[in-house]
RNA sequence: GCCGCCUUAGCUCAGCCGGUAGAGCACCGCAUUCGUAAUGCGGGGGUCGUCAGUUCGAGUCUGACAGGCGGCGCCA
């Protein structure tokens, strides 16, 4: 006998090797039938296993959110099923739950193309209709690979090799169809429902190693009811309305063109808005300290050679080679050239920590297939900083550095949504026992700054461990932005030192570190979160003046230049149309504030201000208008 | 870089089985001066991504290349 223990508190005797569903069914009818799993301690399990332990135990059904990852992965499997029948001779090799769905990718020599997953898509809902039961059994590993071996599944034979000996090699039946998989599984298949769709097609390699075979991914989506999937895909083409490459376009911020990919050309409006961005935090970084430079755009190799970005990232580096063999490379950071800084001369430990910030551009060539609007670039400014310290000011320094981070985000109404700790790489310089010390410090500090961090392993950088700053945007997705990175190894490659209280030679330590990270890439990110709304600190154009008759013209032009003379950035719309139409016009371009000038308004020196999402006015004399708008313009930094 | 898809006016897109290009918006002009998300009429604008090929004839079919998009990989 076995003890189960339900979610109200009871506990029942039951037979060693009872099922779930057989536990379901000791307490309803009603909840047998909803039954799709069975949770025991936390792990989930088929219906139909047999329970040989006791524990807390809970029926899972369609409305608990367990359900919906199984759900997903049997949408996938249902897939692999309704593929393998529509297109034999293709093999399957996994198909993990992704985000909001799930892929499956297959190997097969003709590729899909976007008019099969219609047809793809009918036939699972054939299957779904089957209702094919779905049983779990356990295999002998020799004969599990020489079974997928001999039915073609090459990959699938690769998969059982690689799972470690102890483990159960499990095979789920879905009708007469079978598929490697540790499970758990719904009972049948007329419990994936028919609320999924094929959404997209991709390459993708095996294993995700470039020098592997590339198989071809169907990308799905799933969920648990009709409404939920028509709610994502609502969701889907809300994130498409805010793609900053449309929204960049129609408030003319910026474009891109053939001739110069991954380059970016800001127009006015999009450079008014980076340089406030740009001013704002060179704001933030002179009250904390920090000094500003400037150093070379191009460098000879032979820099790079020493710092170490030579051997690693010389492919990804523009370089142009000079008449006389010479080599110079377009400065694709500015570490390197902070340390000449910081070398020209003797340093004393009384000067330390030196935080230096530059937001000169930087280059990187960059693989074609991955740039991407201004999010992905080839050329962009950081706010980059480095802070030359000594190792016992590693932790503040941290901290202080976490904290303005902290206040930048809240300034920019951007949230933090988590804090990752990248671990060292497989290709690195410096000791083992240095990269301990440095991964340590950095999770060390991290702690004091109040922040919880995730290992994440191999993701650092060559020359030491990073915490990555993750923030989420106002429909959920996350971006990595700011990023701080210890560093003990380029100091060393580049013969940093400063004079000690002892009067001996020492090394300093660095810290990397960015707020906003690429200012273009900021920018992209910042305009899908707020989708080109702005605050009005930051909006391009902040007021425009529409007339209603031609009238008003003139004090139009003098309204605005009296708003102009408070700083305001302001553009007036004197145009022959209705004031519905500019109205229009401006809302779309997601202007701020559109102050209406008309015959009354300029008879009695007024405005009428109309806010952008709201239909509602707001008369206020000019005065009054110039005064209230400049206050709210002002950035957070300065109020 | 790799896989798939796409490329027609400034933008969004139509163009059937090959017969030599069309709409809406934008732009320009004229009229209208009209109070909060599109005033009316008229006009200009395209060597259909590029280069080859098939054909009497190519926006339409084939190939190569370029660029874009979606993924994968990469991201100091």
């Amino acid at each position: 006998m076995i003890d189960l223990k339900f979610p109200d508190g009871e506990v029942r005797p039951f037979e060693n090797g009872v099922t779930g569903r057989e536990v379901a069914a000791s307490i309803s009818r009603s909840l047998e039938k909803k039954a799709l799993l069975v949770k025991l301690d936390g792990a989930l399990m088929d219906l139909a296993r047999p329970l040989e332990t006791g524990g807390a135990i809970e029926i899972v059904t369609r409305e608990s959110p367990e359900a919906l990852d199984v759900i997903r992965h049997d949408t996938a499997h249902v897939l692999a099923e309704a593929v393998q029948e529509l297109f034999p001779g293709t093999q399957v090799t996994i198909g993990p739950n992704v985000e909001d769905g799930f892929y499956y990718d297959f190997a097969r020599d003709e590729p899909f193309s976007l008019e099969d997953l219609p047809v793809i898509e009918a036939r699972m809902r054939q299957i779904v209709d089957r209702d094919e039961p779905i049983a779990r059994e356990v295999w002998d590993r020799d004969e599990a690979i020489a079974h997928f071996e001999g039915i073609g599944e090459a990959y699938k034979a690769q998969i059982i090799r690689d799972i470690p000996g102890g483990e159960p090699i499990s095979v789920y039946r879905q009708g007469s169809w079978k598929d490697l998989c540790r499970g758990p599984h719904l009972p049948s298949t007329r419990h994936v429902g028919k609320a999924f769709k094929l959404t997209k097609l991709a390459g993708a390699y095996w294993r995700g190693d470039q020098a592997n075979a590339q198989l071809q991914r169907i990308y799905g989506t799933a969920w648990a009811s009709d409404a939920d999937l028509a709610t994502y895909l609502t969701r889907v083409e809300e994130a498409e309305k805010r793609d900053h490459r449309r929204i960049g376009a129609a408030m003319d911020l910026f474009h891109i063109q053939e001739e110069g990919r991954g380059m970016i050309f800001w127009h006015a409006k999009g450079w008014t808005l980076y340089r406030t961005l740009r001013n704002y935090i060179r704001r933030r970084l002179e009250a904390e300290g920090y000094v500003e430079v400037k150093t070379p755009q191009l460098l000879d190799r032979s820099l790079w050679e020493r710092s170490g970005h030579w051997q690693k990232f010389h492919d990804e580096m523009f370089t142009c080679e000079m008449k006389g063999g010479e080599v110079l490379a377009l400065k694709p950071m500015n570490c390197p050239g902070h340390v000449q800084i910081f070398n020209h001369g003797q340093r004393s430990y009384r000067e330390l920590p030196i935080r230096m910030a530059e937001f000169d551009s930087l280059h990187r060539n960059e693989s074609s297939g991955s740039l991407l609007g201004v999010v992905r670039v080839r050329g962009m400014a950081q706010d980059d900083g480095h802070i030359f310290c000594a190792e016992e000011q590693i932790e503040a320094e941290s901290k202080a550095f976490i904290d303005l981070l902290r206040l930048t985000y809240a300034d920019l109404e951007v949230e933090l949504q988590a804090v990752k700790l990248a671990l060292r790489p497989d290709q690195r310089f410096g000791t083992d026992d240095e990269w301990t010390i440095a991964e340590d410090t950095l999770e060390r500090a991290a702690r004091a700054a109040g922040v919880e961090v995730e290992r994440v392993p191999g993701e650092g950088a060559f020359y030491g461990p990073k915490l990555e700053f993750h923030l989420r945007d106002a429909i959920g997705r996350t971006w990595q932005c700011g990023t701080l990175q210890l560093d003990y190894v380029l100091p060393e490659r580049l013969g940093a030192a400063y004079v000690g209280e002892d009067g001996a030679k020492h090394r300093p330590v660095m810290l990397h570190r960015a707020i906003l990270g690429s200012l273009e890439r900021f920018i992209g990110v910042l305009i899908e979160h707020v989708a080109g709304a702005f605050p009005l600190w930051l909006a391009p154009v902040q007021v425009v003046v529409a007339t209603i008759t031609a009238d008003a013209d003139g004090y139009a032009a003098a309204a605005a230049g009296a708003l102009r003379r408070a700083g305001l950035r302001v553009e007036t719309d004197l145009r022959n149309e209705k004031v519905g139409y500019k109205v229009r016009e401006h809302s779309l371009t997601k202007v701020p504030v559109i102050a209406v000038a008309g015959r009354r308004e300029a008879e009695e020196g007024k405005l009428a201000l109309r806010r952008l999402g709201s239909g509602a006015q707001e008369v206020l004399t000019l005065e009054e208008a110039v005064l209230q708008l400049a206050a709210e313009a002002t950035p957070p930094d300065l109020r």
